[in-house]
RNA sequence: GUCCCCUUCGUCUAGUGGUCAGGACUCGGGAUUUUCGAUCCCGCAACAGGGGUUCGACUCCCCUAGGGGACGCCA
């Protein structure tokens, strides 16, 4: 049978880093078997229903290239895929649990938990719980006569659902990542399924969701492996099998605590320790998705031994992704190694695919472009000592402009007293050069040295700082060439009156 | 507090009883006498601790410590 997926979120907000990688994981897997990859947004939680957090989020699947075969957008056999379109559903199953007796409805005001909590809550015990221990004590079908229920019901009495867990059972299951885990019922607690503004909790209405859409493989985070049992009770009584579960472990900031949004102002000026959860601030500041997508796949799994790769593409990962080589322990997110992946991309992209994206760069930074060509050669150039694709514009604009200002340190460092004898005596040469091009140059440059009695250096740095005012960039000789003898010759002559009078 | 999960270089990790414990990022050094945050090469750096099991443990078991998660009418 091939493999259904689903990443569910709720929209309570921005897209986190974390969720993006759950999200991967289960188009991944779901690629990787041939099987479909499901979105279904978890708006259950009225109170905390962020306007616009649906559009950011598809936003962000669409930007990273994870299309969902079903979903809001696309649609599918087993929809609607929001789930707060989907409340009688899940009404439908609460009534046939308390019907069978594996729920019950319970009329306890908040006040009354408060009280119950209040009351049981000690050194041993500061969380009680609502089960098998107290529900005997409390306002639910369970205690009231059957005549009381059907008052309450009928009156309009504000009541939730409860899981009624048995005692004295252990729940045991396997996660493909963490092996066998078992979790004894007396650690669980009466679960609300059905809120009492008629709305299921997450645990009702993923179990009954992913059964309905006929979800094989249960990947999410780590955060969920605790409530397992309780889904596991679900499928049982509603006498459905449970999807293959698989757990995720966490991603942490540097300092090992937990990612959060309000630690941050800016990415450029991040806090001691702490790292940037939003999804949307990386895309805003410029890294490229397959780089994202990169660092976050690699952020719990690696392709295993023998292979030492670490540059991947989308397609790279479908290809070679599985649930079994996924780490158990939580990762650290690593911006480094983000970086460090992001100029590799880029490095990786072909030079036709970055001129659309290094053309809107250039106009932004204010830069005017002519010729495509000529662009299609800069680029090429460039993009192997690039780390963000805004370096184009930062390092690249003496393609476009010529520059209006010499690095002082390279100027300090590099012109010397017969640099403007040199330059002078080379741009003869190279006006004579035809075609101009990138040997030719060198050649000429050569020769030049040679009958100067000088290091080939003492012309090209000067003839570098000249033409781009700074000390680093590409090979010289081709950028001479690109740049063109004419453009090259002014630039030249301009610094040779310039500098001077900046050297003293 | 209870339960569950986790623990190899600073970071991401390979490793499933016998390896000089490998790779990548970062950092340091060298090379490239044309620079560089480019490229190539070299280097620094780890099995949390303690018990077992075994001829032999990073690998299996137990304990401790540390980290994390869950304990809501949130997901």
């Amino acid at each position: 049978m091939k493999p259904r997926t689903r990443f569910a979120p709720s929209p309570t907000g921005f897209v986190h880093v974390g969720g993006l990688r759950t999200a991967l994981y289960n188009y991944l897997f779901a690629k990787n078997n041939g099987g479909t990859f499901i979105l279904r947004i978890e708006d259950t939680d009225r109170s905390r229903y962020v306007e616009g957090a649906v559009e950011n989020l598809l936003e962000a699947l669409e930007w990273a290239g994870l299309i969902p075969d079903e979903g809001p957008v696309q649609g599918g056999d087993y929809g609607p895929y929001y789930q707060s379109e989907r409340t009688d559903i899940y009404l439908n199953y609460a009534r046939q649990l308390v019907e069978n007796g594996h729920a019950y409805y319970a009329f306890d005001t908040p006040e009354d938990l408060e009280a119950m909590r209040q009351h049981l809550r000690s050194k041993q015990n500061p969380n009680p719980k609502y089960d098998a221990s107290v529900r005997g004590e409390m306002k639910n079908s369970l205690t009231m006569t059957d005549v009381q229920v059907k008052n309450e019901l009928e009156k309009g009495t504000p009541r939730v659902i409860r899981l009624k867990v048995p005692e004295d059972r252990t729940f045991e299951f396997d996660d493909i990542i963490r092996g066998t885990v078992a979790r004894a019922s007396s650690e669980i607690d009466d679960q609300v399924l059905v809120k009492s503004d008629g709305y299921p909790t997450y645990h009702l209405a993923n179990v009954v969701d992913d059964h309905l859409m006929q979800i094989t493989h249960v990947i999410r985070g780590e955060e969920w492996l605790s409530s397992v049992p309780k889904h596991l009770l679900l499928y049982e009584s509603l006498g459905w099998q449970p999807p293959v579960m698989a757990h995720l472990p966490l991603i942490f900031n540097p300092d090992g605590s937990k990612m959060s949004k309000r630690d941050i102002q800016s990415l450029d000026d991040l806090p001691q320790g702490k790292v940037d959860p939003d999804v949307a601030s990386y895309i805003k500041k410029g890294y490229e998705k397959q780089a994202i997508i990169n660092c976050i796949a690699l952020l719990g799994w690696n392709p295993g031994e023998g292979d030492e790769r670490q540059v991947f593409s989308l397609n790279d990962l479908v290809a070679e992704f599985s649930l079994q080589r996924v780490n158990k322990a939580a990762a650290i997110f690593d911006l480094q190694k983000l970086d460090w992946l992001n100029a590799e991309h880029i490095k990786a992209r072909p030079t036709v695919e970055l001129l659309p994206d290094v053309r809107t760069i250039l106009q932004q930074a204010g830069i005017q472009v002519n010729s495509d060509d000529y662009l299609l050669r800069v680029i090429d150039l460039l993009k192997i000592r690039m780390h963000f694709m805004a370096d184009f514009a930062d390092k690249g604009a003496y393609f476009f402009r010529d520059p209006v200002e010499y690095d002082p340190d390279v100027l300090k460092k590099r012109w010397k007293d017969d640099s403007v004898k040199l330059l002078l005596e080379f741009c003869k040469e190279i006006v004579k050069l035809s075609p101009f091009t990138a040997s030719a140059i060198e050649s000429a440059l050569r020769e030049l040295a040679e009958c100067e009695q000088v290091g080939g250096g003492r012309i090209i740095h000067p003839v570098r700082l000249a033409v781009s005012g700074t000390g680093v960039g590409p090979g010289l000789f081709e950028m001479l060439e690109v740049l063109g003898a004419d453009t090259v010759v002014r630039r030249i002559k301009t610094a040779c009156e310039k500098i001077p009078a900046l050297k003293q």
